[in-house]
DNA sequence: GAGTTTCTCTACGACACGTAGAAGACGCGC
DNA sequence: GCGCGTCTTCTACGTGTCGTAGAGAAACTC
């Protein structure tokens, strides 16, 4: 399910960081810290692709870019996660309650809000 | 975080389902139809132990038991991928935008009521 | 067309996990 | 108390994933 290594996470965060198409190149200069080889940039640019996680056009220095939000990825993630409990409303319940006021209150006005037209997606 | 492989989950899953402590060797025949050895199913515990998913108390033919129920420890991992978010309120906002209507009720009432004692987690 | 850059293919070491054997620790019945 | 069967611990191996990168092919630049 979240089956990401570090680097293969590191690199997915910067692509939606930096939320433009981004060469192999630049990617390995953004991460020069680690001196990583081009080829290791590339493997796991590949493993992401693999994993639906990253796109890249065919334009002859490849830009790669990151399919979907981190928000997206979060918010596709938590349902997963929600999707193991056996008794979803209390796992719901249970979350809900520890979360903070503000996204309390947060919550309150988006569910008071997008009330009735949620079926709307 | 979510590292549990698939028979360590499948042990989680059944001890949460059980509820009460349960010895090694039921266990075994619980999953009689994978054919355990039942030192497999020692190593999954142990695994499971060193990890915190799991406890022992040290009787003779040890009984084992899960730490928390399922509903807490999907809450908790609703916790952390909430916490990858750059933007917590937008994943948040995305997640609650593509819950069930029937859910969705049942959070308005949740925060509704638990209103503004919601500090009392 | 030669040199440089980029991409693909392949590989290897480390680590997690499923699996289980070997051997020690324990408890029960006699 | 002793022997025997069961439970527990320790150790190990096979496989898959991930970080890492080399070799060679492909494409671009001039």
């Amino acid at each position: 399910m979240n089956t990401l290594g570090d680097l293969e996470r590191a690199v997915l965060e910067h692509l939606w960081a930096v939320g433009a198409p981004v060469s192999a190149t630049q990617l390995r200069d953004s991460f020069a810290d680690r001196g990583l080889a081009l080829t290791t940039v590339h493997t796991v640019l590949s493993r992401l692709e693999q994993k639906g996680f990253v796109d890249h056009d065919d334009a002859r220095p490849r830009q790669f870019r990151a399919r979907g939000s981190r928000e997206e990825h979060v918010a596709e993630l938590m349902h997963e996660v929600l999707g193991q409990a056996g008794d979803r409303q209390a796992a719901l319940a249970r979350f809900v309650g520890s979360v903070g006021d503000d996204e309390v209150r947060m919550l309150r006005e988006l569910l008071a809000g997008a009330g009735d037209d949620a079926a709307a997606r």
